[in-house]
This record gives C-alpha cells, sequence and structure tokens, in this order.
DNA sequence: CTGAAAGCGCTTACAG
DNA sequence: CTGAAAGCGCTTACAG
C-alpha cells in the first residue's frame, strides 16, 4: 500500500495525492475529498522515511534527555509531546547516560537521521559552547541557559536558577538557620548547579555570611542515592550545620532517609529544602519544601521555540519561565 | 556528504562502500581499510532515513511507555536501550498518556516508520487481544503477559504477578492482619492489576478468608495522587482494615502521605506493601516493604526476545523473570 | 572483489 | 488544477 496504490484507486496521479497528504493548495476540492476518501478506506500511512528522506532528509523532532530517573524531566516531557502532537509532531526520546555527552550524541544523531528539530532536557552548558557548532537544525535547551552562547539556533527555557536557590537559601536564613549546607550536582562551569550554588552565595553574602565551598558544600548526583551519601559526608565534616538545601528534591529525599537513618530528624533536628517541585517533594514525609519549577511554562516555551526555528521564522530566544517557593514541611524556624 | 563522495575521495564505487558500511563480506581488506580512513576523516555518517527506505523501511527499534512518572519503567527502560546499544540498535522512545491505546497507536506507528521491532512497558494484554493482528514487526509486552494471545511476534516478559501478590498479602497474614485493603489498578481483565488482584484472592482464600472486592478494594490509577485519593475512600468504607496492600510503589507512597494526614502512622496504626522496589520505596519514612521486580532480567530478557526476532531466528516466548519480597518497615507485626 | 544500475516511497519543480 | 519525471541517499542483485 503506497501513493501509487492511492493514486490508481483514486483516480489522480501520485502528484496530486502526495498535495492532499501535505495539505497544499492547488488540488480542486473534488480531487481532495475523493482522495481522501480512499486514503481513510485503505487504512493508508504515508512512509515517514520516504518523506523524510525527500523533505531535506528530517525525522521528527528528537528529545535527549539526561538521566532517566529524574521526575522533572518527565513532568516536562510530557507537556512537549502533547504540545508538539498538537502541531501533528511526533517527538522520539532518546535518554542519555549521566556520563554521555548530550552534545557530541547530538551531532552523531543529526548526521544520521536528520531530525526537524532536537530538544535538550538537562543538558550542560558548557557543553554546548564547545561542542554545539556542527548543529544545524533549530534547537532548545531547557533547564539551563544557553544566553550569551551566540547560536543562532540554540534556544533556551530555564527558571533563574541563581534567584531560586538565592531564594531557597534566603528562607532557611529567615527561619533562624545561619549555618547551611548545599548538596549535590558539580560545580563545574556551565552545569546548572553552578548557577544554584551562586545563588546559595550570594543570598549568604547579601546577609553578612559567606558559603564556604570547602566545608559546607557536597556535590552529588540527581539520585536518591546521591543526596544519602552527600548529606551524610557533610554531616560528618560539618556537623554543626543546621539546615540543607538540595539542589534537586531527588536529592533532597535521599538526604531525609539518611538524616532519619542517623537517628535524627527532619525538621527538627535539620531542617531540608530540595529544588523542582515534583510529587517527590509533594507527597514525602515530611513534606519538602522546595523551589517549583513551572513544568507546564517550560514544556509550552520549549515547543513555541522549537516551531518557530522549524519554520524559519527567525532568531532565536532564551526565556525565563516562573518558580515558586512552596513552603512545607521540612523547614523548622529556630 | 553522501555515500558518493567518500566513494569518490576512496577511488572506490558506492556498492563498495556500502558493504564496508554494513560490514559485509567481500571486500577486499586494503579497500576497507581505505574506505574506513576516508570515512573517519571526513565524519561520514549513512543518512539514516535512506538506509531504512531502503532495507525495507525499517526505523529503530520503538518503545512504547504507558505515563511518564512510572519509576519501574525508566529504570527497566535504561537497560532495554544500553542492551540495544551493545547491538548497535538504536532506540526511539514515544510516550503515551494513560487513556491512550498503546495498540492503535503501534498500529499507526508501524504504518508510517516501519520500525524493526517494538516494545510495549506496561500495556494491557487485552488491548493486545484485540487489535495487535495488524502488526507485522518483532514485539515484546514488558511486566504484563501476552501468553495465550497467540500472536506468532508478540513475546512477553514478565513476572508471575499472580505469585508475588498473593506472597505479599501471606506475608501481611503472617503478621497477624486478617481485614487486608487492595489499592490501585483496575480490574478490566487483561490489565496487570487484574492478576494481582486475584493473587491476592488467592492469597486469602488459601488461608480460609477472602477479599471482598466492594468493600477491601479500591481502583485508582499509578500515582501519588491515586495512592492518596483511593487511600481515605478505602479507609472511610471500611475503617477496619489494618494493613494495605498497594498495586504500585508509588500508590504506596501516596497512601503512606494520606495516612499521616489523617494523623494515623505506618506501620504503627495502619501496614502498607508496595509493588515494584523502586528507589521509590527504598528512600521512602518509612521504607515501604515491597515486591522487587527484577528489573535487569526485564531489561535483558526483553532486549533478547526481541533480537530473536528481528533476526529472524523464529518463534515468541513468553518468559517469567524474579521477583523478591523485600521486607522493610512499613509493616508492623500485631 | 568490484562497479553500474535499478529501485525503496515519497516530494517538488516543471509543463500543460 | 493535474500528471510525468527527476531525484532524495542508500542497498542489493547482477555482471564482470
Amino acid at each position: 500500500m503506497d501513493i501509487r496504490d492511492i493514486a490508481e484507486r483514486s483516480g489522480y496521479g501520485v502528484g496530486t495525492v502526495s498535495r492532499v497528504i501535505n495539505g497544499q493548495p492547488n488540488v480542486s476540492e473534488r480531487a481532495r475529498e475523493r482522495i481522501l476518501e480512499v486514503m481513510g478506506a485503505c487504512g493508508y500511512e504515508p512512509n515517514a522515511n520516504a518523506r523524510y528522506l525527500k523533505m531535506r532528509s528530517q525525522s521528527p523532532v528528537a528529545a535527549f534527555v539526561m538521566g532517566v530517573g529524574n521526575r522533572l524531566f518527565g513532568d516536562v516531557l510530557r507537556e512537549i509531546q502533547s504540545g508538539l502532537a498538537r502541531e501533528g509532531e511526533d517527538l522520539s526520546v532518546t535518554y542519555l547516560d549521566d556520563d554521555a555527552t548530550e552534545v557530541s550524541e547530538a551531532v552523531r544523531y543529526q548526521r544520521a537521521r536528520h531530525p526537524k528539530g532536537m530538544v535538550f532536557l538537562g543538558g550542560e552548558t558548557s557543553a554546548f559552547r564547545d561542542g554545539f557548532a556542527p548543529i544545524e537544525v533549530p534547537c532548545v535547551l531547557v533547564t539551563s541557559s544557553a544566553e550569551g552562547l551566540g547560536f543562532p539556533n540554540l534556544s533556551s527555557v530555564t527558571i533563574d536558577n541563581e534567584g531560586a536557590a538565592a531564594e531557597a537559601v534566603g528562607h532557611l536564613w529567615g527561619c533562624g538557620h545561619r549555618r547551611i549546607g548545599v548538596l549535590g550536582g558539580s560545580l563545574e562551569p556551565g552545569k546548572v548547579a553552578a548557577a544554584r550554588v551562586a545563588g546559595a552565595a550570594r543570598a549568604l553574602a547579601e546577609r553578612g555570611s559567606a558559603l564556604d565551598l570547602e566545608r559546607d558544600y557536597e556535590p552529588c548526583d540527581y539520585s536518591e542515592e546521591g543526596g544519602y551519601g552527600a548529606v551524610r559526608r557533610l554531616l560528618e565534616r560539618a556537623p554543626d550545620v543546621t539546615a540543607v538545601f538540595a539542589l534537586g528534591d531527588v536529592i533532597a529525599f535521599g538526604a531525609v532517609r539518611a538524616i532519619r537513618d542517623l537517628g535524627r530528624s527532619v525538621p527538627e533536628d535539620l531542617s531540608v529544602v530540595g529544588f523542582d517541585g515534583t510529587a517527590l517533594a509533594r507527597y514525602a514525609v515530611p513534606r519538602i519544601t522546595t523551589i517549583r519549577q513551572d513544568t507546564v511554562a517550560l514544556g509550552e516555551r520549549t515547543v513555541a521555540l522549537l516551531l518557530r526555528g522549524m519554520r524559519g521564522e527567525g532568531g532565536c530566544a532564551h526565556e525565563l519561565v516562573g518558580y515558586e517557593l512552596v513552603r512545607q514541611e521540612s523547614v523548622r524556624r529556630l
């Protein structure tokens, strides 16, 4: 069942059938109806490989997701997928290991598949600076900023990570905490953690204190296990912290578990703030105070910027979407 | 940069270059080396759309995942993706809404893309019975069984859901619980929940008791929110239950939260058992006793069965992989 | 072992 | 408004 069968059965040529498939003008109403009818009756679906081969070789939008366990990315992905679906665009998702380099994967993918566009969930700014040049299709980096990198086909959508982190730490300060530990990510410049740690440091500095990175910061990856180990290392080194700010809900969740295992409790003995605002924080015992990222806006803006690029409507943009400190049960007022 | 460029620069024909790309025999060692060298120097990557168009129109293996928030599926997906990668196969993931029908999506996808194979994470047996017939590529249903459906190209890999549920409920019984509620899923035949509820009923029956579906079972979807609402409805109707068996960790997690909000505690006032053995259960406060599904085996066997189908090595199979009751902190001995 | 040629199923100028 | 033809970048018999 291919386009020639449809042409034959409808009594038109393949060119006309193709125009109908693609909703192009210059087809009589009569022809359109007849062809649609035949296509429906045959359950015909055009061969995507052949289409993509001809249409300057484009396959569907590709999304690259760093890590599989991140609930935030799952939430955003759902938005992106449904937004794209409304425009008739498919989305093909590829998960990357934490140690895979998103950009070189994308370069390889572009050469082999020529996607219409690409989306990166959780990429690292510095990797883009170094490796993005060969990429020509419209791209959007989500949850990190690509501002200042100067690639005309790379947009980004993120919250103000530094501001959000500053607000989280400011909240702890306002509750009387003076010695605050920070958990998670890595300080390599260009990683999103760097912006958040900078925000934490700024919040302390503005209040006449300072973040002692050597002592009060403990990196780890974005997983329960990461948070579990990190808070233990931190507390061993800095037993006087009264609060920890985890750079992800999943880290906070692991940290709460570890604190309990140390025979201490949250928030009575130690306060915890997370980041992301996922269901994990909302349903944990205790509910975790966190920075909620607006996942709906993150997804919507990503789709809008991507479509703009795919339609050649020019220019990239770097947008900020909202966040909100959600006060729950894991912070104690001292 | 296409295959003709490589042919020209290496001094061979496109046929020979193609044979090198595909690792076929009948190429001299000299030609192979030279062509590989040129390809490397040019950073050439064959156009996947053109390849797939020729090779009986096959695009990469497609995975359909029901819902985005399911950690179990994320864990299995990671295994499948890395197993496939070892064989040089890509994986393209599509998330489906809970209300989307996996099989009709797959039928449409097959017609448009002609994937080499398809994997379903969390599909529903009855949907396959009714709609799978048009599908011709090798497929594997994961976490549900397709045994007895009689499709020669549909394998399945799952744990013994009924047995696992029986063991979970048996454990509660052994701890002295007599009135046990069951939370989650839907009883429509062919859904995985039906097998688990059947296991729960069997466990009670074997002990001279019975599961009163009307009173002691409360369906909900696989989410924290689902579990949160379901346990409240259950407790209102059956305030004398001393334990609940949730058909997913995420449901158990939501239920624990709801129980706390009702001013009761786990496991002192109410015991909870989950299902899946995800990080959620492992790090929750309290840690949730659960049935751990062997996600590594689930992924490995899926890849093995899929490759067997893709290589035409005949036959489908329906395999069971292991599970294990993980006793943690959410069950109290009465 | 190698190359020239046909063809996978489409889209898109180009004529009409 | 419509059709015939070229061509997207590959693979695969078929000759040699």
